[in-house]
DNA sequence: TGTGTCGCCCTTTTT
DNA sequence: GGGCGACACA
C-alpha cells in the first residue's frame, strides 16, 4: 500500500508528505499552491484548513473555502466533520456561485434585485432565449441551422454561446456595442477587406513560374505598393473599438510588406536557384489572393492575413446582429426577477463596488481557501479577489489541468494574473504524485513540457514502488479503420479480464478498466466491439443520450397515457411492430384516429396482418391494464407482453433499468399512481432536460463491474487501475479555433488588440492538457492506441513552415506551424523504453496478418501455435495422444499420462445422473472429465442461457430473502436488485426473476414458513455417494414438512417420473427428525405461477433407493465411447463432436 | 496548376 | 449551413 494521501477514505488517514506539510504548517499569505495532478491538493487544502482551526485557534466559521461543483463542496464539509467533528461543518464551504446567491439574497435590496428572485433554469432560460431570437434582425449573418436536433440548437444555440462566453468576461451588451459602432461601418470594413484582396492580386499575384532576379525587383515594387495602400486604408479609418483593432492589424500587415519585400532579396539568390523558389508565391498567398495553398506552400499552412482579418470582421458583424439578442435577454431575466449563473457572480460584483458593503461581506471571513483556481473566469477571480480583504488567501490547482478555457476558463487567472494582482504572492508547488508508475509520469511530463507560460515547471514524479516501477505503458498502433481499431481494444480489454496478456502479471475486473475519450462519438464503435464481445460497460452519462430502445420504450408509455399521442404510437408500430409501410400508411389515412384504426380495421386489408394483430393485442392487453395496475408495475407488464427486451441491446436493457428505477421513484407503495397526466408531464420534463434519461440518475459516476466509458473531461479528478486512451492521431485530437473569441478577448482587457494572441495556439496547449489529464488518470496500466495522421500534407518541394515563420513580422502573433498536434508522433518519440508494443497480440486472427508468438523461444505464426494446440486438445479427447509428436507439442507428451495419478473420481448429484440418462458421453465430458464447452458461439443458446441466468438469480434471491426471513414481494424485489447489481446480471435477467418473484408470490408456498433453504447434502447409497441441494424445506399450513424445489423454467415437470424429488426425501430423512414425505415443485416461469406437490409412500422411496444405486454403479462404468445420440445433441455443449452430426 | 463541385459530417459541459 | 476532402475539369 502506497501512503496515497489523494482521494481514498481508508481508515487511517496517512500523514502529509514534506512539501504537504511544509505548506499546511505555513502562515504565510497570500499563497498559491500548483499541484499536479494526483499529488494531494485537495487533502492538502483540507488539513491546512483543521491545522488552522487546531493549532492556530482560527474560529471556523472566520473561514471560506470555495470549490467548483456543489460534490466537491460538500465532500469539503463532510471531510472536515470526520477530522474536527462539529465545527467542521462551521467552516464555510461554498461553490463559487452559491456563496453569490446567498450573498444576493441577503443584499437584494442593495443589488436592485427582487429578493425572491429565482436562479434560471435550463427550461426557462431556453424559453428566454427563444423569446430574445426575436429582436434580432440578421442584417449579417444568416439564422439557418442544419438541424433541431443537433448538439448547437441552432440560433438558440449561438446566442446561447454569445451571451454566456461574454457574460463569463463581464462583458455587457452596450461595451459591445460601443465597441462595433455603426453598422454601416462594419460593412464597410468587409468592403476593406476586399479592396486589400483586390490590391495585392494587382501587385503582388504574378503567373510567371520561374522567378528571375528582374521579376523579384518586380515584385519587391509591388510590395511597396501594397504597403502604401493598406497605410491609407488605416490612416482612413475612425476612432470606434473595431476600427482601431482593424487598424491594428493593418500596421501588421504592413510590416509583413517590409519582412517579405526583406526575404526577397536576402534569399534573392536561393529563391531562384531552387532551394526556395515558392517562396515568391508566399505575398500572394498571405495576402488571400489565392483560394487554397499553391504549389509550394504547405496544404496544412491555412493563415492568411486577410484570411484573419476578415474572420475577425465577421465575428464582430455577427456580435452586432446578436447583441440585441443579448440585450433582450437580460431584459427577460430582469422582468421575470431570474438570474442566471454568470449574473450570481457578475450582479454579487456591483455589489461589492460599494465599499461599506463589501467591508461587511468581506470582513466576515479572515481566511479565503480557493480550489480547482485554475477553471476560474475572469469575474470569478475578480470575486476572490474582492473577498480576500486581508490578502490571507490560499489557491489551489494546477494550469497543466486547465481544459475548460473554452467555457470561459482563464489559466492566466493562477498564473500572472494572480502573481501580478498579488505581488507578495507565495509560490508552491506540489510534484509528488501518489497515483501513477513513474513510466505513466514521464510520459505525461513530456505532452506538457514544451508548453510556454506555464506557471512553473512542474515535473510529477512517483513515490514508494510506483517510483521503480518500469513499466506502466503499452501501445496499439491503431489500425486505419474504427471499427477495426474498436476491436484492437475490445480484444485487449477481453484480454486483461481473462489475465491472457503475455506481460501482464496482474489481472483486472472490469471496473478497474476506464476508457477515455477525446470526442463522444469516439466512444460509438468500442461500445458496439464490447457488446459483441459481452464484455460488460458503463457511458458516463451523456454518452448514453440516444438509447434507441429507452425512447421507443418511453413512446409506448406516452401512447398507453395517451392514445391521441400518434407520434408516440406511431413510434412503437414502427420500431417494435415493425409494421410494413403500407400497413403504416393504412392506419394513418384512416378515417378513425390511428389508435381506433389500429383496433378496428380488419386484418385482411393488411399486408402483414399478423405483426398488425401483435400489435393491436399487445395494445388492447395494456389499456386495460392501465387502469388497475401501478406505473411501476405497469411498466413490468409492458415489457413482459411486448417482449421488448428481446429487440434491445444489453447496453439498452442497463439504460432501461435507470429508467425503471425513475418510475420506481415516482410513486412506490400504496398511493402508486396510474398512467396518466401527471406521469405524462414527468415525462416530458424529463425529456426537456436536454441530456435525456441517461442524465436524470445522479448516480456514482463510475461502476465497478463494468469497464468505465468516458470523455476526459468528465474523467478529471477520477483514477483508474487501468486506462485505455484511443483515438491518439493527430485528426482526431487537432485543436480547433473557438468562436467569439477573438471578439472576447479584445475586449476584455482595454488594452489587448486582436493581434496579441494566437487562439490557435492557446487550443493546441488545451488539446495538450486534456492529453495530460487523461494518461494522468492510470494508476498501473496506461494503454495508448493510435496512429500518424494520413498524411502531414508535406510535398518535397515546400517550404517549410519554419521558414515562413522566420519571415512573419513579431507584431502578427500566429505561426504557419499553427496548432499542430501531432499527438502520435509525440508518444511514439517519447516512449520510455520499457514501453510494450500490444499491436500483434490484439490483431485479428483471421485477418489477413497473422502475427507471430513465442513459443519456447521459436517464433510461430499464430495460427500455426492454435493449430497445434487444438490437436493436442484432440489428441487428449480420443485419447491418443501418440499421434502429436512431442517435438511440435513442445513438452513430453508423457507428462499428460494419468498412471499413477489419481483416478478419475466420480461425484454424483441428481443433475449428473440425469444427464447420464440422457446421454453417457455428455456424462462422461461433463461430470468426469469435466470438459469445457465447445468455443463456437451457439445463437441457439442465447435464450436458455438468459432462462438458465433468470433461475440462477431467482434461486440466489429466494435464498437470502429466507435467511433473512422476509416475507414481503417488496423485500424478495430489494434483495433482487442487490443480488443483480452485485452480479453484473443484465437488467433483462433482473426484470424476468422479479417476474419469478410476482408468480412465486401468487402461489400458496410463499404463506408457509420456510425451515431451510439452499441446504446441501450428502447421501450415501450402499458407498456411492450422492452430493446436491435442497431449494427450501417448508412447513405447511397443516404444519407438515415439504421439500419444494423452484422451477424457472418454461416447462412443468412430472412428479412420478423422476429422480429428484425422492433423492431429496432421502436426503431429508437423514437431516430432519421429523417424518417428512411430501415435495414438489414451485413453478415461478413462464408456465407459473403454480405449484404441485405430492407424497411417496415409504415402498415407492425404497424402490427410488434400488433405481438410484443401479443407475450409480452404471454411471461409474461410463465411458467416453458410449453414447446415445438424438435430438437432445442440438443443445449438447460438446456438439461439434461426430456423434451429434447425424442429427 | 488552380479551381469548381459534390458528398460527408457536425467538440469538450458545470453552476 | 458550412467547412473540408476527394475528385473532375480547363
Amino acid at each position: 500500500m502506497s501512503p496515497s494521501p489523494s482521494e481514498d477514505d481508508s481508515d487511517e488517514e496517512p500523514s502529509p508528505r514534506i512539501p504537504q506539510q511544509r505548506i499546511i504548517e505555513s502562515s504565510e499569505y497570500p499563497m498559491r499552491v500548483l499541484a499536479g495532478a494526483g499529488t494531494g491538493k485537495t487533502f492538502t487544502m483540507v488539513r491546512k484548513v483543521e491545522h488552522l482551526i487546531d493549532e492556530h485557534d482560527v474560529s471556523p466559521d472566520r473561514i471560506l473555502a470555495l470549490t467548483f461543483t456543489n460534490k466537491a463542496a460538500a465532500s469539503m464539509r463532510e471531510k472536515l466533520n470526520e477530522k474536527l467533528g462539529a465545527p467542521g461543518y462551521d467552516v464555510n464551504a461554498y461553490t463559487y456561485h452559491s456563496i453569490c446567491h446567498d450573498i444576493l439574497r441577503e443584499y437584494a435590496y442593495h443589488a436592485e434585485i427582487d429578493p425572491q428572485f429565482d436562479v434560471v433554469n435550463n427550461a426557462d432560460r431556453t424559453a428566454l432565449i427563444h423569446e430574445a431570437l426575436d429582436e434580432i434582425t440578421y442584417r449579417f449573418t444568416s439564422p439557418e441551422v442544419y438541424g433541431p436536433d443537433s448538439h448547437a440548437d441552432g440560433a438558440a444555440g449561438s446566442l446561447l454561446k454569445f451571451i454566456s462566453t461574454m457574460k463569463s468576461k463581464g462583458i455587457s451588451p452596450s461595451t459591445i456595442e460601443t465597441f462595433l459602432g455603426d453598422a454601416d461601418r462594419l460593412l464597410e470594413l468587409e468592403a476593406l477587406v476586399d479592396r486589400i484582396v483586390d490590391r495585392a492580386n494587382e501587385t503582388v499575384r504574378v503567373s510567371w513560374r520561374a522567378p528571375s532576379a528582374d521579376r523579384l525587383e518586380e515584385m519587391r515594387d509591388g510590395l511597396a505598393d501594397l504597403q502604401q495602400s493598406i497605410e491609407d486604408e488605416r490612416t482612413a479609418l475612425g476612432q470606434t473599438g473595431v476600427e482601431q483593432s482593424v487598424a491594428t492589424f493593418l500596421c501588421g500587415m504592413e510590416e509583413t510588406c517590409t519582412s517579405l519585400a526583406e526575404l526577397l532579396e536576402t534569399e534573392e539568390a536561393s529563391i531562384i536557384d531552387d532551394e526556395h523558389k515558392p517562396a515568391f508565391r508566399l505575398p500572394a498567398y498571405l495576402f488571400g489572393t489565392y483560394a487554397s495553398p499553391p504549389s509550394g506552400i504547405p496544404d496544412s499552412m491555412s493563415v492568411t492575413l486577410t484570411g484573419k482579418l476578415r474572420s475577425f470582421v465577421e465575428e464582430c458583424q455577427e456580435a452586432a446582429d446578436l447583441v440585441a439578442g443579448y440585450t433582450a435577454y437580460e431584459q427577460r431575466l430582469h422582468e421575470a426577477s431570474l438570474v442566471d449563473f454568470a449574473d450570481l457572480i457578475g450582479a454579487t460584483l456591483d455589489l461589492l463596488e460599494d465599499p461599506n458593503i463589501r467591508a461587511e461581506i468581506a470582513g466576515q471571513y479572515d481566511y479565503v481557501f480557493c480550489d480547482e483556481f485554475q477553471d476560474t473566469d475572469a469575474v470569478q477571480f475578480e470575486l476572490v479577489d474582492q473577498l480576500a480583504d486581508d490578502d490571507k488567501l490560499f489557491v489551489v490547482g494546477d494550469d497543466d489541468q486547465a481544459i475548460y478555457e473554452w467555457r470561459g476558463a482563464a489559466v492566466e487567472n493562477i498564473g500572472h494574473r494572480l502573481e501580478e494582482r498579488y505581488e507578495t504572492l507565495i509560490p508552491e508547488t506540489l510534484e509528488e504524485n501518489f497515483r501513477s508508475k513513474q513510466p505513466i509520469l514521464d510520459v505525461a511530463n513530456n505532452v506538457i513540457a514544451q508548453l510556454e507560460a506555464r506557471g512553473s515547471e512542474k515535473e510529477l514524479t512517483a513515490v514508494g514502488d510506483a517510483a521503480n516501477a518500469s513499466d506502466g505503458i503499452a501501445t496499439i498502433t491503431a489500425a486505419e479503420d474504427d471499427e477495426e481499431q474498436a476491436e484492437q481494444i475490445a480484444t485487449a480489454i477481453g484480454r486483461l479480464l481473462a489475465g491472457s496478456l503475455s506481460d501482464v502479471d496482474e489481472t483486472y475486473g472490469a471496473g478497474d478498466i476506464a476508457l477515455l475519450v477525446r470526442k463522444n462519438r469516439h466512444a460509438k464503435p468500442i461500445v458496439r466491439a464490447l457488446e459483441e464481445r459481452g464484455i460488460p460497460y458503463q457511458l458516463a452519462g451523456g454518452l448514453a443520450a440516444d438509447s434507441v430502445g429507452v425512447e421507443t420504450v418511453l413512446a409506448y408509455l406516452k401512447a398507453l397515457a395517451n392514445p391521441a399521442d400518434e407520434v408516440s404510437l406511431n413510434r412503437v408500430l414502427t420500431m417494435r411492430y415493425r409494421l410494413h409501410d403500407v400497413d403504416l400508411r393504412l392506419l394513418n389515412t384512416a378515417s378513425d384516429s390511428l389508435s381506433e384504426a389500429l383496433q378496428s380495421l380488419p386484418l385482411d386489408q393488411f399486408r402483414e396482418p399478423e405483426r398488425v394483430r401483435r400489435a393491436r393485442e399487445d395494445f388492447q392487453a395494456l389499456r386495460a391494464k392501465r387502469e388497475i395496475y401501478s406505473v411501476a408495475r405497469l411498466f413490468r407488464e409492458l415489457k413482459e407482453q411486448t417482449n421488448i427486451d428481446w429487440y434491445l441491446s444489453p447496453q439498452e436493457r442497463r439504460d432501461l433499468r435507470t429508467l425503471e428505477s425513475l418510475i420506481d421513484s415516482f410513486g412506490e407503495g400504496a398511493l402508486q399512481p396510474a398512467l396518466d397526466e401527471s406521469f405524462l408531464e414527468l415525462l416530458s420534463l424529463m425529456e426537456s432536460l436536454d441530456d435525456s434519461v441517461a442524465g436524470v440518475q445522479d448516480q456514482a459516476e463510475t461502476v465497478s463491474d463494468a469497464v468505465n466509458i468516458m470523455t476526459v473531461h468528465k474523467s478529471k479528478g477520477l483514477e483508474f487501475p487501468v486506462v485505455f486512451l484511443p483515438n491518439l492521431s493527430a485528426d482526431q485530437w487537432e485543436p480547433s479555433t473557438r468562436s467569439y473569441d477573438t471578439l472576447g478577448h479584445t475586449l476584455e482587457e482595454t488594452a489587448a488588440t486582436p493581434l496579441d494572441q494566437d487562439f490557435e495556439k492557446r487550443d493546441e496547449y488545451e488539446a495538450r492538457r486534456i492529453f495530460h489529464v487523461a494518461m494522468t488518470r492510470a494508476e498501473e496500466q496506461l494503454v495508448l492506441v493510435g496512429r500518424h495522421a494520413d498524411d502531414g500534407g508535406v510535398d518535397d518541394g515546400d517550404l517549410s513552415l519554419s521558414f515562413i515563420d522566420s519571415w512573419l513580422p513579431e507584431q502578427i502573433p500566429w505561426r504557419a506551424t499553427g496548432a499542430s498536434f501531432p499527438i502520435w508522433q509525440e508518444v511514439t518519440a517519447g516512449l520510455p523504453p520499457t514501453a510494450t508494443d500490444w499491436t500483434d497480440e490484439v490483431a485479428p486472427i483471421d485477418g489477413g496478418v497473422d502475427p507471430t508468438i513465442s513459443v519456447n523461444g521459436e517464433s510461430v505464426p499464430q495460427s500455426v501455435a492454435r493449430d497445434r494446440v487444438l490437436a493436442l486438445a484432440r489428441g487428449l479427447l480420443n485419447g491418443d495422444l501418440d499421434s502429436v509428436s512431442p517435438a511440435t507439442a513442445g513438452f513430453a507428451v508423457e507428462a499428460l499420462s494419468t498412471d499413477g495419478g489419481p483416478a478419475l473420481s466420480h461425484r454424483h448429484s441428481y443433475t449428473s445422473l440425469e444427464k447420464y440418462s440422457q446421454c453417457s458421453r455428455r456424462h462422461y465430458l461433463d461430470y468426469l472429465v469435466r470438459a469445457f464447452e465447445d468455443p463456437q458461439r451457439g445463437d441457439t443458446g442465447s435464450n436458455t442461457v438468459s432462462i438458465r441466468d433468470t433461475g440462477i438469480l431467482f434461486h440466489d434471491t429466494a435464498e437470502l430473502a429466507a435467511k433473512r426471513s422476509l416475507t414481503s414481494p417488496e423485500k424478495w424485489n430489494d434483495v433482487c436488485d442487490e443480488l443483480g447489481r452485485q452480479g453484473s446480471y443484465s437488467a433483462g435477467i433482473v426484470d424476468q426473476a422479479k417476474g419469478c418473484i410476482d408468480r412465486y408470490f401468487s402461489t400458496e408456498a410463499s404463506s408457509w414458513e420456510i425451515l431451510s433453504a439452499e441446504r446441501s447434502f450428502t447421501l450415501d447409497i450402499d458407498g456411492h455417494t450422492i452430493t446436491g441441494k435442497i431449494d427450501a424445506v417448508y412447513r405447511n399450513s397443516a404444519g407438515n414438512l415439504v421439500v419444494l424445489d423452484y422451477k424457472a423454467t418454461t416447462m412443468q415437470r412430472s412428479l412420478d417420473d423422476n429422480l429428484q424429488l425422492p433423492i431429496y426425501l432421502l436426503a431429508c430423512q437423514q437431516l430432519f427428525d421429523e417424518r417428512i414425505d411430501e415435495a414438489g415443485y414451485v413453478y415461478v416461469g413462464s408456465v407459473g405461477p403454480d405449484m404441485s406437490t405430492r407424497t411417496f409412500s415409504d415402498d415407492e422411496l425404497a424402490q427410488c433407493r434400488q433405481d438410484l444405486l443401479t443407475r450409480l454403479q452404471a454411471a461409474e462404468d461410463s465411458t467416453f465411447d458410449d453414447y446415445t445420440a438424438g435430438d437432445h445433441c442440438q443443445w449438447c455443449p460438446h456438439r461439434s463432436l461426430s456423434c451429434s452430426q447425424t442429427h
